[in-house]
DNA sequence: TAAATAAGTGCAACAACTCAACTTTTGAAT
DNA sequence: ATTCAAAAGTTGAGTTGTTGCACTTATTTA
């Protein structure tokens, strides 16, 4: 997802770390917000490393340092986004459900902008026209819902493996990529995960 | 899947083709044999592409005009087996319902050997232990999910992107997977889409 | 038989990615 | 304060998948 060069980020590892991490931090992000950008303008395939990596003011190798394959480049908060879906879970307020806490995650979580968000339906574009970053993407939201789905059964007790447990990550998932363009967003992400409460609660109090 | 050199295939295209079609067919398969054998034995990543046109006797560019990249190499029945699938579904016999026709594919598919098939075993091992090959393989499956989803929903007056289609070619194209490493494997089958056939059945007669 | 089409070749090049040796920070222990 | 080891970055050369181009050879069709 896009992150914009200034503006308050929450700041989401509020750990006083230091001047060596920081300075990592930001030669990544300077090559990410290097490449989106370059890629927006002309294209992911228009776009070599080499000339990302100039643009961010980085060797090549630097590049690789951070990022493993081209594509990541793109979803350079990959890592981030499963730590913050995982811990919504795990570390959700004493007596919320399940489901309740991973609403609570997808309103919070800048997928949902209420207003069109021009830079968000930019990326979204970007990756679904480009075949590459189609594919890298999905396999990736695969990932993700294999990694809610253990979190889930572990939080309630069932088997790694549990198929409701995998479903209710899946519609999790899908529930936000639904909502999108949706005219109100947030009550349809609402409404679905009320449905989807529901039928958890039916399930296993 | 792997396809042996000799032995006498149910030669799948019975159309009585001219030669330079059949020499094509022969190149190619030359190339995939070759490749798969020398996957097998030293592992994907450490045989290169030079090497296995060399192996098959032909040039780098020949190999492309028949692979579009290294990964399909290995799945180099995707278009057949897709192909048989939808036909399976769209040429069953008058009077016989799609899970029906489904069930009749998942056994009579080679995917299914009822002693354990060493060369399939070692394919299937080969995929699995391979992160390029597991990623392309996934979404090769999701695309004859789709593929599979849609044939279902012409055939019986649904709509295009209706979830119950896309459920039934989901376990359908699940089923196999999980009938493999079965002590009866085809007992297996038979009885996952009697399943799937009775819940269909009550649907939609 | 001639023209048209398709398969295959050889070679050079590009882009993504890796490796090894080296320099410059930075964090911390003496 | 000084020293030292690890981490971050650079440089440059190399490997590998993949493509483009100009060309030959085989098969089909007219």
């Amino acid at each position: 997802m896009p992150s914009s060069t200034p503006g308050p980020a929450p700041d989401t590892t509020a750990a006083p770390v230091g001047r060596r991490e920081r300075k990592k931090a930001a030669t990544r992000k300077a090559i990410a917000d290097a490449a989106l950008r370059l890629f927006l303008e002309r294209g992911y395939d228009a776009v070599g490393i080499r000339e990302i990596a100039d643009a961010a003011d980085v060797s090549t190798t630097t590049l690789f340092k951070h990022f493993p394959v081209k594509e990541a480049l793109v979803f350079d908060e990959d890592d981030d986004q499963e730590e913050r879906l995982l811990a919504a879970v795990r570390e959700r307020p004493a007596g919320t459900s399940v489901p309740a806490a991973l609403r609570e995650h997808a309103l919070t979580s800048r997928l949902v902008t209420p207003n069109g968000d021009d830079r968000l339906t930019a990326f979204l574009n970007l990756v679904a026209t480009t075949p590459a970053l189609r594919d890298y993407g999905q396999n990736m939201w695969l990932r993700h819902t294999t990694a809610l789905a253990h979190a889930i059964a572990e939080e309630s007790g069932r088997p790694a493996d549990d198929p409701t447990c995998r479903a209710l990550a899946h519609f999790a998932l899908e529930a936000p990529r639904a909502a999108h363009g949706h005219p109100d967003p947030r009550a349809a992400i609402t409404s679905a995960f009320d449905l989807l409460e529901r039928g958890w609660g039916a399930l296993a109090g």
